[in-house]
DNA sequence: TTGTGTTTTACGACCTCC
DNA sequence: GGAGGTCGTAAAACACAA
């Protein structure tokens, strides 16, 4: 099997804490990822991969329904959006409208490219809340540790924007290319950095969410794993004690050769 | 309002690969 | 040696019951 994701070097980020602060007053999508539908694990089988011409890695069989299409019905991209706050919203009623979504851009992805930069300027997090980047200037040394560090803030709370991209992307290819971490970067105002651990970040929840989930099943067909009779629910024989694990988490895509 | 549990960013340690 | 991977963890942000 030749899997050729590359993995070509990239300058190591400076800047620990760009462009990223998400309004005080939007909780209405926080918790957006847990409703979506694509969480279905029993069905999920992915398998990163790409090909020399910087396509993505990921290979969204059609078991899995289309890849980015199905984002549409939770509104949609970054473009025409219409990112409502939450004040204006009740946490039900998270719209985040757009028809420009479904283009794909020349790398097979199709969310961020056709960003409008007016409506960009209008709704991108700067825009969201100007002044919130003033902490930024405020970086400091720890002393102690050599850590960089925010005074005011340990972390950032990204917009729902962000969020949004960065959760279309993961449904699209668990590991992300270096390209397409550099697109996102720089269309999201976040560093490569925050992008790959981002990433990383949501590879590990999934796969607690997926330990979790397999937990279940296993106190599910616990009492019925007797080997020496018929399991009444195949669904216990075949698909969580065999194919979920190891499909679900293949080794990441190593063996690159560009982007 | 407050206490508590969960989720989200961010990092360090350690690993593999080129 | 540098890149990005997982794993574990810290701490802020958040949700929610009491």
């Amino acid at each position: 099997m030749n899997i050729s994701c590359g993995r070509p070097t990239t300058h190591k980020e400076v800047t620990m804490y760009p462009l990223s602060v998400r309004s005080s007053n939007n909780h209405a999508a926080q918790n957006y990822v847990s409703n979506q539908p694509y969480f279905n694990y029993v069905a999920y089988h992915h398998v990163p991969t790409m090909d020399d011409q910087g396509q993505p890695c990921g290979v969204w069989g059609p078991q899995y329904g289309s890849p980015r299409e199905e984002w549409n019905s939770y509104g949609a991209g970054p473009s025409n959006t219409s990112v409502v706050q939450s004040s204006e919203l009740s946490p039900n009623q998270y719209a985040y409208n757009s028809s420009g979504y479904s283009s794909p851009h020349p790398s097979g992805h199709g969310i961020i490219h056709s960003v409008d930069p007016t409506h960009t300027a209008a709704n991108s997090p700067s825009s969201l809340s100007q002044n919130s980047y003033e902490w930024m200037g405020k970086t400091i040394q720890s002393t102690s540790t050599g850590k960089t560090r925010t005074k005011e803030k340990y972390r950032v709370v990204y917009t729902d924007h962000q969020r949004l991209e960065l959760e279309k992307e993961f449904h699209y290819s668990r590991y992300i290319t270096i390209r397409r971490k550099t697109e996102l970067a720089a269309n999201l105002s976040l560093s490569e950095r925050q992008v790959k651990i981002w990433f990383q970040n949501r590879r590990a929840k999934e796969r607690k969410l997926f330990k979790k989930m397999k937990n279940q099943f296993d106190g599910m067909c616990s009492g019925q794993s007797d080997s020496s009779s018929a399991s009444p629910n195949p669904l216990c024989d075949s698909v969580v004690h065999s194919d979920m694990p190891n499909s679900l988490y293949q080794a990441p895509p190593i063996a690159l050769n560009g982007l």
